[in-house]
DNA sequence: CGTCCGCTTTGACCCAGATCAACCAGGGAG
DNA sequence: CTCCCTGGTTGATCTGGGTCAAAGCGGACG
């Protein structure tokens, strides 16, 4: 975990997402004008970022914590359609008004950039747009990939796409040097259920399931610990292997 | 409907995606040097244009014709990713194998440029990586709206919310000169199932149902007629109104 | 140390949409 | 003119996941 920053400390050099984020490939004297314009912002679980229809008039990157993208609809119903981990970009430069509330599911620190400086910035660094835009491509993909566990995937087969996108980020290894997989829940049962498309009752219940069925193991009800991952992929529907044949 | 073009031709400035495709923001001499590296490539409809896993060594517009991009599990459950219509863009620079299949629906048309010297372009000339920028940015936010029909509206919303895609993109203004909606259904019964994660079948359904309301007309089975736009609206549990005020 | 509250689990029942199956319409080929 | 073949419609039935309801389970707080 990474301690919320100083507000007022500027040395980028030392930043957790440093080689991940927008400012990846930036060189040193561009990392300058980044930190010139840049300044952090803490938010505390549960908090709003920003609400869907709102002007947003910075950009960012998430340096710790989680935020989750909803859209709503009048009669309530919530979809999730995107997680925000560390490194990873929100706002939309050239358009002000956003289509989804950001809200913390964690304790959050986000590394804000006004959008006007921001965008001038992207005009004369172009580390920083080439960066956006391959980022911009990978989180198209992954919308897409999760269209498909929207549209196609039964309640099992989405439970088991979720956990293993954890389980990719987060696996932890232990001290012992075993490649256990095991991992924390950054989300409540409502927020999966969210994500998912499904209820959270629903959500229980297979989580039950794949518990029953030795899948996965849990510790309390936020700590996972996966035996086989390729079991894992397995009931997630995906084709763990193949691909490099052929 | 675009004549298919001489396929030796070279002058972008009577093409008509010009102004909306990645060229959009070319200045004369940068479009002199997209036509140096360009050349276009026709298929049936029906025809592929690439396989999941492909390596695909061009990246492309479409000229003319509409494209779907759908994923496919292995017990061949499939899902309708992106349609792309004229001046869309595929094909991601920086990485090459691409992760969904891609068809073309009708005739198609495609403005290709080969992927080397197409990286090297966006490098030299700013605007055509800008204008990429921004047609991906748009792209993830529709595909992000379209996890949320995906995740959470009902069949008969679903049906609605993807014929409220097709009036807004293809309405004829009749001779006469009142604006009626009215349109072709580009695709079958089986892809619009594709893209709306449900059957046939029921899509068959909710066609009729909507018919039977009274929320479309049907002339023969694939030219629709939509009365009242809002009403379509309503359907598809959009809010059409509000976010102008306050 | 008890109680309250947010989160979770579990059960009983129901329904939207899937599945299985039959049939229809039109248009191209022989 | 008929045959067939593709895409579409419609009906009957089944079922996965939603809905409604009740109860468990920490952990914070008085």
């Amino acid at each position: 975990m990474y301690a919320a920053p100083d507000l007022a400390r500027q040395d980028c050099s030392g930043c957790p997402i440093r080689h991940r984020a927008v400012c990846a490939r930036c060189e040193p004297d561009e990392l300058t004008r980044l930190e010139e314009i840049k300044f952090y912002r803490t938010y505390e679980a549960g908090q709003p970022v920003a609400w869907a229809g709102d002007k947003m008039d910075f950009v960012a990157s998430v340096v710790s914590g989680a935020a989750t993208l909803t859209q709503t609809m009048e009669d309530g119903r919530r979809q999730m359609v995107g997680l925000l981990l560390p490194s990873d970009f929100v706002g939309r430069p050239g358009r002000s008004d956003l289509s989804y509330d950001v809200v913390a599911v964690t304790d959050l620190v986000m590394c804000c950039f006004r959008k006007a400086p921001f965008e001038q910035l992207m005009i004369t660094t172009p580390h920083v747009a080439e960066r956006l835009l391959e980022m911009t491509l990978d989180e198209l993909d992954a919308a897409r990939e999760w269209m498909l566990v929207l549209g196609r995937k039964t309640a099992r087969e989405k439970i088991a796409s979720l956990l293993a996108i954890f389980a990719r980020r987060d696996t932890i290894l232990t001290p012992d040097g075993t490649r256990e997989i095991r991992f924390d829940l950054p989300l409540t049962r409502e927020a999966m259920a969210d994500y998912l498309g499904l209820t959270l009752e629903t959500v229980s219940r297979q989580i039950s399931a794949l518990k029953r069925d030795k899948v996965i193991v849990l510790e309390g009800k936020r700590a996972v610990q996966v035996p086989d991952f390729n079991l894992l992929m397995e009931e997630a529907g995906d084709d763990s292997d193949g691909g490099m044949l052929v």
